[in-house]
DNA sequence: GGTGGATAGTTTAGGTCTAAAGCAATTGGA
DNA sequence: TCCAATTGCTTTAGACCTAAACTATCCACC
């Protein structure tokens, strides 16, 4: 008899007397208990969503990526990349090189130290996950995905057009 | 012919090789695509989400929270709660009162001033939520909320095995 | 009574993030 | 050629958030 507890909605109650709203409120929540999972599971490594992040998009440029590609990549700001960076190169993981061609830019790539790091935290990282939708079958994950596609196309279209 | 541009998706393509990750990803996009937006727009009016989830718990409760209730109804820490409910004081929104029955606490309500913040912030972000999601039709918003209620029963149950 | 936990909140140290200002290098014209 | 705009990145100021340590109070029980 395992007793399963409902995570929470913010609000519950108020605020949602409009659907959009509900939804709302509902995916944040979603989003919210999925996150603070991972991150406090990546706190037990001594690691960040945001560095795994980092490590995350170098990987798979092995030739290595500019800071602003980083930040396009990351969605985040300029600023935070140079940040991040700069821990993860005092911590080993990354190594930050200058570019002959263009002396405002640096090439920023992986360590080997940096690779096995990431290599260790994407493979829990994945457990993690794996764990917490567990309990849907393919079809209810693969519906889920498609309507969260659909949600995307309307976010897309309502940003562009109020600006 | 309105072009929409695609929301994008953080590690697009890298990281997702699991479709669990997939899905994770996807939902993460489209949680801080809209939190972004609604982010900006309350900046755009000097104010905050975090202010605002605050006025919006005890707008809800007119007879006041204790600042634990509030740290519960937000799913924040309690030193968050005491930093934000300060500030929300110093600027006339809120109002601090001892609770006489116990020294420690301390009842959190709005003002005359809060209340009409709420009201001006919550017309809008309603709107902007609207806006967001207008392109999905009824149905759509209905299987996409049932989808995720799935997804939270499963993050429960994930969170409750593995601790 | 007194005393040892619970409980309510605050403080502190530190990580995340942004917008805006600033610096340096590059580039595209006039 | 030269200079103005652009680009790549860093810095700064500030908002948000947490965990953990701390203070003050309450309460249950001997």
């Amino acid at each position: 008899m395992t007793e399963v507890l409902a995570i929470r909605e913010k609000h519950d109650g108020a605020l949602a007397d409009r659907s959009s709203v509900r939804l709302w409120l509902r995916l944040l929540s979603c989003t919210m208990a999925i996150e603070k999972d991972v991150q406090r599971r990546f706190a037990g490594r001594g690691a960040t969503l945001a560095r795994f992040d980092v490590l995350a998009a170098l990987d798979r440029h092995e030739e290595g990526m500019m800071m602003g590609a980083l930040s396009r990549a990351l969605l985040v700001s300029n600023g935070n990349v140079t940040q991040l960076v700069q821990k993860l190169a005092k911590d080993g993981l990354v190594r930050i090189a200058p570019l002959p061609a263009d002396r405002r830019a640096s090439i920023v790539r992986l360590t080997a130290k940096g690779r096995a790091e990431f290599a260790g935290l994407a493979a829990a990282h994945h457990d993690w996950i794996d764990g917490l939708v567990a309990d849907m079958d393919g079809e209810a994950r693969e519906i889920l995905y498609h309507a969260l596609g659909e949600l995307k196309r309307s976010i897309a279209k309502g940003q562009a057009l109020e600006p």
